[in-house]
Formats: C-alpha cells, structure tokens, sequence
DNA sequence: CGGGATCCAGTAGGATACTG
DNA sequence: CAGTATCCTACTGGATCCCG
C-alpha cells in the first residue's frame, strides 16, 4: 500500500471504463446534478434538464434507481406524484465527477481547437 | 466567484457529459493509462490492453491525436516503427481520472449488488 | 509492422402515440 | 402526472481481408 492509486492493473482500467460508460451517456450526469440539492419530481426534472424526452428520462432515471444512485418515492394522490432522489452512493460519485468538470471546463476549447486544427490539416 | 465547483449551469453538465461520453467509450482510457509511463508503439499498445482488435485500436488511437490527447511519431524504417506517446493534455487527464478510478474500486462491487438485488425483486 | 476498406450486429438515442 | 409501447435512425464495436 504505497502508491496512492496505481490505475495500472487491467482490471482497474476496466472498472474505470465500466464507471466512464456508465455514466458517460447523455443525460445520467445532469440528471445527478440536477438532483444534487434537492429532491425532485418527474416534470421537475425534466424542465431543468431540458432537450430531454419523457422516455430517456424514464430510462435514466430508472438505470440510476437500479444502480442504488437514486431512490424512487411514489405518494399514492391523484394525480400521482413520484419524487426522486439521490443516494448517498449517488452524491458520492458527484465528488470525483466535480474534478472532471473542472478539467472539463478547463481543456475542453483546448480539445475543440485541436480537432478543428486536425481536421483542417487533410 | 464564491461557490469552488458550481457544476449547476446546464453548460457545465454537458461539458461533463461530453467529456465522460468522449473518454467512457471501451478502450479510450485504456489506452490512455498503459501510454501513461511510457511511449509505445503499435503492437505494443495492443499486447498490453488485450481484447481489441487493430481496427479499434487504430480508431482509439486516432480519435485521442485529433483531441491533442496522443503524439504519432513514425519512423520511415522497413518495417515501419510508429510510437504513440501522452502529450501534456493527456496526461493531465489521468489524473482527475485518478479519481474516478478510486471511486469506481470503491463502489462498483455495491453498484453490481444493487443491480441484482433490484433485478430480483421483480 | 501498422494500418485502410468493407461489412455486419447490437445498442443508444429519439419521436410519437397511448395509458392508469 | 408519470409513465409504457412502438418504431426508427445513428453510432459503437468488431471481424475479415487487403495494402505499403
């Protein structure tokens, strides 16, 4: 137990993936954001995240509940009301995804330059 | 300037999102973390990984020198020698990465035993 | 050795309409 | 309001063969 994180093991960097693909769909991460402060019901949801449809929502947020990162709560009312939440799983992997957003906002127009420079030069 | 990460704007989450989705695909971090110590070639990548085919690996390989992530040195020699090696960009990606990864060591096992349990129950 | 070209299967994402 | 059911398109991953 010396080296802080080796990330050299092939079966690290299959996990690694595993978490990356996971959560690198188009709609999980701002699902998890927009649940971050508060619980939130469908529409709720919807509204914040926007461009989304009623059907990815519904699969995003039912992949999130079966993963443990999200619970779903249904009050029996009419209309019916189904508020959901994060996880202490689910605001736990916001912490790790809070420095890849840094580094996202930091690299990305670099990451942009490079592919249009690329692309230019063929 | 108060809040350290706001991660809230919708801008930033699909700058997260396009980063996860850009890095979360099979191999991409993969190849990233076996170029991490040192440059190698392309055989070489392809022992180490294991599992992808040349055509994968020649994608992968691509896709990060168009993102600046990934120098392609050729050397005109019989037979034909070309060493990928880490820029500066790719580098600094591995380590917020670093992070993930620790965070994936830690939870994937509950993340997998959630599942089961959640596909169990119906 | 290091790819390019082609073809193919599976899945992610999405539009729309309908339901309890 | 909160979904389910269809249907469709595009992209990802992969296998195979060919080339300088």
């Amino acid at each position: 137990m010396d080296v802080p994180t080796p990330l050299d093991a092939p079966a690290d960097c299959r996990s690694v993936s595993e978490v990356l693909s996971r959560v690198g769909d188009k709609w999980t991460m701002q699902v998890v954001v927009t649940l971050r402060d508060q619980p939130r019901r469908f529409n709720d949801i919807k509204r914040q995240v926007g461009g989304i449809s009623q059907q990815m929502l519904t699969r995003t947020l039912k992949t999130l509940e079966r993963d443990g990162m999200v619970t779903r709560t249904v009050c029996a009312t009419t209309p019916p009301q189904v508020e959901y939440a994060l996880t202490a799983l689910g605001r736990s992997l916001s912490e790790p995804v809070r420095e890849l957003a840094q580094w996202a906002r930091a690299h990305l127009a670099t990451i942009h330059d490079n592919r249009s420079q690329y692309d230019a030069d063929r």
